[in-house]
DNA sequence: TGTATTCCTTACTCTGTAAGTCAACAATCC
DNA sequence: GGATTGTTGACTTACAGAGTAAGGAATACA
């Protein structure tokens, strides 16, 4: 019931992104100097954001990485589903038909609004108004 | 991020007690064989709920479980906190010292509001409601 | 008092996921 | 062609979830 570690260095390091002036690339080793994360664990937390076309990445000498998409339409959820996967509060709401007891039914209901909720907040703010934040 | 099984088992067990005749004892097995747990992980689920004063247990020939307090006045909140403890969205939320990092802080405040919905929500609907649903 | 019944306590196992590491590989620049 | 920089996949370690098992303690009733 808790958002995983991989997920906080993912949006720390979206948001220090964020902050450089646009299209300056980025060396990994400064990411991790000033995000306190290992280069080895960055590397394992920067590929679904590149997978997920958050960030793009360059190799060799002057290489690195940078935003591939404006801050402002990035958002919480957007980075937190490129690392986790779905966000499910329960097993029963990835797939529905998982869910056959009434009884656990009667709960579904609540679970399904609870996430929506929480989806809603995570979509309101994006990257661009946290980095202004910061 | 997930919900665990003990909680829902917790949820169906108790929403099952409230649909009894108010003051009626149910046995072990009772609830087992409905609610299709295992004895031996039900005594697990069912500890916590004790000691949180949300059920109730009498020992002895003609001993089992009944609610302890009003389904009106128990929610999901309740049952998942006395089985999983305090909710906490991310490990920041639980002890405001851990979080030191102002990148991190800025999604600090989208996790306590993320979190204070979603408490909400699992407040929202007492455990009465679900039974009377089901 | 003794015994059957019923829940309580504690320790244990098994499995999966989070968190992080490592080494060989591939692209790029000069 | 070599230095630089990111990529890939396999690996380790630790911990939490999920469930089991066995002996102990309370209660009712004969």
């Amino acid at each position: 019931m808790v958002i995983t570690r991989a997920t906080e260095y993912a949006i720390r390091t979206v948001i220090y992104l964020a902050k450089q002036p646009k299209g300056d690339i980025v060396l990994k080793k400064d990411i991790c100097r000033t995000q306190e994360v290992t280069p080895a664990f960055l590397t394992k937390i920067l590929q679904p954001l590149i997978k997920a076309g958050i960030v793009s990445s360059q190799r060799g000498v002057g290489g690195g990485f940078l935003l591939a998409c404006d801050p402002q339409s990035i958002n919480l959820l957007d980075l937190l589903e490129a690392e986790e996967g779905p966000l499910k509060l329960n097993h029963c709401l990835i797939d529905s038909g998982d869910c056959l007891r009434k009884a656990y039914c009667a709960a579904h209901l609540v679970w399904t609004e609870a996430q929506g909720e929480m989806v809603r907040v995570l979509k309101k703010h994006s990257i661009a108004d946290l980095a202004a934040q910061d």
